[in-house]
DNA sequence: AATGAATGAGTGTTCATTCAT
DNA sequence: AATGAATGAACACTCATTCAT
């Protein structure tokens, strides 16, 4: 009996949890760390300032289950849109086509990750590197498949998975940047991140292929 | 005369407010705007407080002239290295050396820009873009050349453009958070940028070309 | 319920505000708003400096409050003790009454009103040109019903109410003024500003009486 | 000979500092002491900085010596326009006009008076209060001459000296209020304080004489 | 468990004053 | 004598964090 309270409680807790956290990213991507107050977070939320705390340690720890939970969720996408795929071009075009969909769905993730790496780089190195670096042995993997089997050129296939999740990184943020002044200008159509999916999954494909 | 010294009195002006440029870009770089301390500036150059605000308006302003006179610096060195080519898969390949070699060189400033872009997206958008739109109009330029003789394959000038400049930035950035990471290991062989230049220009190439 | 608990609060709230206030006032009066620290009202009142900040949005709305509140307190005595009379000389002898009476209790107030004046101009205007207007009106209603009614001798009634109001102000200043010399000096027998009340209403009837 | 030049030097030190006076006091009359820079004194007679403490101490002496540069001066213009006069209400309307007259013409030195009484006390009452007392006793002369001679009615002298002094004060003080209020108006006529001289002394000198 | 009033360390900024030129 | 660059003490104000209720 004590056991099912017990998991009731603990239930709540991750609820609450998931909820402050839910407000907060928002705040955080939009203000960034700094700018970003304890206090207009517990005002969304409508709670006192007193109950984020009785959640979260301070408001750096906040921040980080924030990004925490973030490479979670991209993790789990990535988990079930790629890794079944076994085909290495085909595998190549999923995880541009995840990856940017992903991002599309999860802009404010972007802004996050970004902050975690400039003001936490040592949690930032906990935290994203693990995941990141399964991500670069998937891809040095599948290049590996595909030169194997002939379908991709001969390659130095390290420094190539780096540049193809360079390039995917680099094209998510300059996406976000031209996205911001877009924005601002507001006369112009909204470029849909994942519209840009074709142009880089071709430079690749192409830059892979033999 | 009053102008002879007029001139005097200007040229140490700028000298001063270089010197300030030069202690803060690396402070900015390293803590970020929002947890550098203008003390630690003026302790750095040995001068008072004070004397920072008798050049710079108030910190963020500092910050920005950081910022631009890095961008200004980068347009230089472009205009000196690879403007002058013409030959497209050249150029492509000179582009790709300077801007690594660039940020090989100027690493702080990587952490500088993309501070600006999260901090003050106005004057990001104002400072950068303007160069930065010169220098994609740069590559489209280039792109068409190398379609036009043959050179390289059919395309979509303007998305291939934006993508080649993502995958460097992109390169860049990874390569920057890498070493972050390798610095506090401090037990690997620190990799240098310009390293990277040969896997992505191959990539490049081989994914433009015919 | 929350009706009852929202009253509880917002008197709390206002005990507080006027606590600060109590505590600001003569610190304002005696160091002027310039020379006033925070600091210092934060430490007579034995609260922190943020407490201030949460009642009051800055230094000079703080002022602005003490300020407001004395002419409130002004206001009211004069409510009670002045309007309801309708005689003309014993009209002005309650006004002269008064006016000493409540500013003898209320020394700090000489000295803040003094000081809004010089230092916010816009403020001063505001807030206190409005009862002095009505104070001003009243004098005149008073004096025409004083030569209405043949106790008066003619006169210019609207520059006579304007003497008549500043001939109350010099004395309170003058008194203020030479009061503080006294003080200084700590020798002389210190008047009180009420025994000056005779000479100013004899003055100021025999001026307005036939 | 060195004396000659010594005399010259001497005059050339005075013309300075009376350049400063002029220029500072507008100044602080505008802004007050705390809010005058000594920078914007300096711009405004296009000197460096140093050249003002060359003369003066420190930026209170500076302002006091406006301060009693003023004091001077208002002395001067009683001693030539009031002194001479021995008819005691003739006297009484010369010193009103008089008093008017030169605070109309010296604004500027009204706020300085001010200003010093409630900053520097000390110095007020040290530099105003030798004047003032002498002022005082002229005028109880003047009573009790008036008295003795029939023309005035019977009074307590030193009160009524001093509630006459008051009330020029007082009108002189409100009349700068709300010729303030008028200028932020700016619809109105501005009245001249002369204008008040004659509601005043019909006060005065009904209120004195028998 | 939840609250939000209280706290005070921390920091950007100002400006009187100094002093080398 | 005159300058104005440099200085740094001083202060208003913020906001993460605590804790009594």
């Amino acid at each position: 009996m004590d056991a099912v309270k017990e998991n009731r409680k603990n239930d709540l807790v991750l609820r609450r949890k998931e909820q402050i956290l839910a407000a907060a990213m928002p705040i955080f991507a939009k203000y960034g760390f700094a700018r970003t107050k304890i206090d207009q977070i517990a005002n969304d939320l409508n709670v006192g300032k007193g109950t984020i705390y009785r959640y979260f340690k301070d408001k750096k720890s906040l921040f980080i289950a924030v990004f925490e939970q973030g490479c979670m969720e991209m993790h789990q996408t990535f988990a079930k849109n790629v890794h079944p795929i076994t085909d290495p071009p085909v595998k190549v075009a999923a995880a541009v086509k995840t990856y940017f969909q992903y991002f599309d769905n999860n802009r404010d993730f972007i802004e996050i990750m970004m902050q975690v790496r400039s003001e936490f780089k040592e949690e930032h190195r906990r935290i994203f590197m693990q995941s990141y670096s399964d991500y670069i042995v998937r891809i040095q993997d599948n290049l590996r498949n595909g030169v194997k089997s002939g379908v991709f050129r001969d390659m130095d296939v390290e420094k190539t998975a780096d540049t193809i999740s360079a390039t995917l990184q680099g094209v998510l943020q300059s996406f976000y940047v031209r996205k911001i002044e877009d924005d601002s200008d507001q006369n112009e159509k909204t470029e849909s991140l994942t519209d840009r999916t074709d142009a880089v999954t071709q430079l690749l494909l192409h830059g892979l292929t033999k």
